[in-house]
This record gives structure tokens, sequence and C-alpha cells, in this order.
DNA sequence: TGTACATCAGTGAACGCGCGTTCACTGATGTAC
DNA sequence: TGTACATCAGTGAACGCGCGTTCACTGATGTAC
């Protein structure tokens, strides 16, 4: 929602420039298009010249290297899995933390079953040589601080039912915790805060392991199960009263 | 514990023999090393030959493609992780559920920090281009059974203390949780496989985020956090009673 | 509105490199009699 | 124990390929006056 000066100072003004953002867009896109077909070790700036009808050298006036390339490529995924659970949640503040948490956790798995190996780019092993630049953090925490509000305003409204039973916390752990929820969970007991950063784990442990083949030949009702461990965590988070959970059919992908 | 017979008809009778399983095992662990620098995708088998002072057309005597190599590496990775998961269990057989569970979690973890390049090769992003043949799928599920084993056997002795609470599974997930009891935990209700599942993908999921860099600026106390998540999962599936988790000291690392 | 200069995009050739795999070969090791 | 032949390991040259990056260049677009 820019004014319109802003929009006009924000936006290319010269043909030139126009012209320049818009092959940007297309090399990332053949870049993309390459990625999907062969993973991130194959992604060659030639062959993406190539495509385009262009000659390698004239790529390097809009990328200074692979790795640059590369980079872009690993914010945009990280970014268009924040907007993807941005999205889920958009609308929905405040009252209802289960539903939040289960749109918002299909969301992710939505998107990363539609681009797997964008996903992979960034949620699987690094890519061999490469060292992610400081610029790909801010983005890579979109995604998680969607989760983690939704359990902050849960707590916030006084809609989080704290499980009962003591459950210790080391000392370094408990440390790790109180500083992670005033960083994005204001508030939030340190008992829950361990609990969300269970919770992300199982959801991205899932995904990943149904996107990598780890599922093959082990489990086919893998939307169900998704569901099932979805429904599971928000329970441990507090975000549902326990009894409330029967139907795994609540929300739909 | 085989008879002299047989041990005999399986070790390398001639010289010619023993050389060639020793050299086996030297291009395995050089082509190991240039994994662990650099992944998998920078394994080359010239260098590998360059690095043994042989020529590369030598190593076609060994392996009949780069991709046979890489079929090995990732056999005797998963066998290697697999044998850190028995060795962990061994001889602690029947009584204490728990214990076991977190031994073997532990124990999987550890193998993990140690090898992350060959952790990264079995459940990281899939190598691209490459397929993962048959002969994959056995050593794959070693460790995975040795977490299953657990399980049934807590439930075959009647130590499994069933949680409260009645959580509706989906029809096909439930088909699937029978036919996974039946190859893995007979005997066990479809509930408590589910849940068996959840907290393999919590496992895993947590140490790929370790070794994948998601934890980092993150979480710092990454083994209280991992022994935590370790005792959330053994309660949750019955291996401990609710109550008697309070220290995380119990199991060391 | 028109000119002079600066900026930029894209070209094409080249550098230097490493890769997987094949093939005809030499010489050593193993086997059968 | 000795000889004749078959098997195997390792060599070295070659094929054909693709890669990232640099560089001097041409011609088009933009800017200042």
């Amino acid at each position: 929602m820019d004014t319109a000066g802003d929009a006009t100072r924000t936006a290319p003004r010269t043909a030139r420039a126009r012209v320049r953002a818009e092959l940007t867009r297309e090399i990332k896109d053949e870049a993309r298009r390459q990625l999907a077909s062969g993973g991130a070790s194959s992604l060659s700036l030639r062959a993406v010249a190539r495509e385009l009808g262009m000659v390698s050298s004239a790529l390097y006036r809009y990328f200074a290297s692979r790795d640059d390339l590369l980079t872009a490529l690993i914010v945009d995924a990280y970014d268009a899995i924040g907007a993807a659970a941005e999205d889920a949640d958009r609308g929905r503040g405040g009252a209802d933390g289960g539903a939040r948490w289960l749109a918002v956790g299909h969301a992710i798995r939505r998107w990363a079953r539609e681009h797997p190996q964008e996903y992979a780019l960034v949620y699987g092993s690094p890519v061999p040589g490469y060292r992610a630049p400081e610029e790909t953090i801010g983005p890579a925490s979109r995604v998680t601080l969607v989760l983690a509000g939704i359990v902050a305003e849960a707590h916030a409204c006084g809609h989080l039912e704290l499980q009962p039973g003591s459950w210790q916390i080391a000392t370094a752990l408990g440390e790790d915790a109180r500083r992670i929820a005033e960083l994005a969970m204001p508030g939030v007991p340190p008992q829950v805060v361990v609990r969300a950063l269970m919770a992300w784990t199982q959801l991205f442990g899932i995904v990943s392991f149904e996107l990598f083949g780890h599922m093959v030949g082990v489990l086919e009702a893998l939307d169900d199960f998704f569901d099932h461990a979805m429904q599971w965590t928000a329970a441990s988070l507090g975000l549902v009263p326990p009894a409330g959970l029967h139907s795994s059919s609540a929300v739909v992908t």
C-alpha cells in the first residue's frame, strides 16, 4: 500500500531499467526451472544463458557470479515459503490458535510439495562450497515468525492451555528459550517455547522425509499423517484443548 | 558367528582377492574423505584415483561407474548409522524402554554429528540425477527397525503405558499403521504406531536442522534440546511414565 | 528540440580447467594338468 | 614341482564434453546542457 509518490520512486523509471528488471526475473525463472530438473549443483550459468538465447557472459551484467544467482534463488525460496505461511495466516488474527496452526502447517507443506527443489535448496543438505551470506537470514526467519506468532498471540489472549506435568528444562536450554521468547514470542513461558521448537522441527522433519523419499514404502496416507501430526503438536502447545480434537478433516488441503 | 568352514569360504582366499578387498576399501575411504569436504556432487573418480596414486581408468576394475561408487557409499552410510543404533541398544533387551530409546536416539545423533556429509548423503536432499537402487532399502531400514523394536518389545512386555485421550486416526492412516505394525512392531496398536512415526520424524527432523544450519542463531543448547525432545517422545510413546521424567542428565552423550 | 558525452547491455572469442568413460595394451597373479 | 594358459589389475592416451569467468569490442539507451 504505497502512496503514488513512493510507487513511482521505487518502480523502474526508464525503459532500460524496466527491461533490466524483467530480464533479471527471466534469468531467475529459468534458473529455477533448471533447479527443478537436477538440483542446485546442476545449475549452470551457460545453460541458463543458452535457454534465454543469450551469450553466457551477458549474465554477468545481472549477477556477479554463479553463487550470487544461487543466493538470489535461496532468498526467493525463503521469501516464497514465508509468504505462503503469511497468506495462510492472514485474517485469522487472535482467536483460534489451533485452526491457524493447522492452516499454516498445511500451507508450508503444500508449498514444499509444489516446489520440491526449491525446498531442498533451503532445507536440504547445504550446497557444497556455498556459504549463505547474511542477506538470507531475514527471509529465512519469515516462516518461523509466523509459527511463533500464532503461539505468542494465543498466549497473549489467554487461550493457551498449559499442559499439566512438570517438565524440567536444563539451564542452558531455558536461557535459549527465554531469549527466543523475547525475540519472537514475548511472555511465553520457556516450557512452551521449547515445545514450539519441537513442533517446528517436527513439521519440517515430516515434510523433509516426505520430499526426500524416506516415506516411500513406509507411509502412504501422507496427508492424513501430516494432519494428525499437526493436530498433535497443536495440542501439545496448548493451542487446542486436547479433548477437542477428534476428526482430522477439520482442515482440508 | 560362522563356522570355520564358512569363514574360510567367505574370506578372500588368494593374495589377489585380499588386495582387491583392501583397495576397494581404500577407494571408498578416499571417496568418503572427498565427500566430507564438498558433498556428493563434488565426488570425482579422477580425484579419488589421483589421491590413491592410480590412473582414473583403474577404478573401473572396482566400480562400474561413479553412480556405483556412490551407491556403495550410501549403503555403507546406512549400515554405519544402523550399526551405531544397534550397538547402543545391544544388551539392553526387554525392560527399560525409555532408557533404550534415549540411548539409541543419542547414538544416532552422535553418529550424524561425527559424519555430517555421510548423513547428508542419505538424509539430505536426494543427489540430483541419482536414483537409489533397491540394494539400499535393506540397510536403510536398519536404524528404523531398532527404534521400532524398542516400542515393540516394551509393548510385548506390557511396559507400554498407553496415553489417555482418544485420538481418532483417519482410515487410510490406520491401515498404514496396521501394515507397519505387522512388519516391525507386531501387536502394537495403530495409535502408538502413528506416534512412533511422529517420534521418528521428530528425531531426524532435529538432527537435520542441526546439521543443515537451521539452528544457528536460534538454539545453542543443542544437546539439552535433543535430550529433552527424546524424553518427550519417549513419554508420548508410553515408554516411560510421564511423571518419571525430571532430569535431563539421565543419559549422557 | 538538439547535440555531446557517459552509461550500460550484449557479443564473441578465449583461457584454463576438470570431468566420466572407453580401449588396446602390458605384465603380473592364479589355475589346471 | 613344473609348465601352458586364462584371468585379472593397472597403464596411458584419447574422446567429447561442459563449465565459470575475463576482456576488448560495438551499438544502443539515457542524461546534461
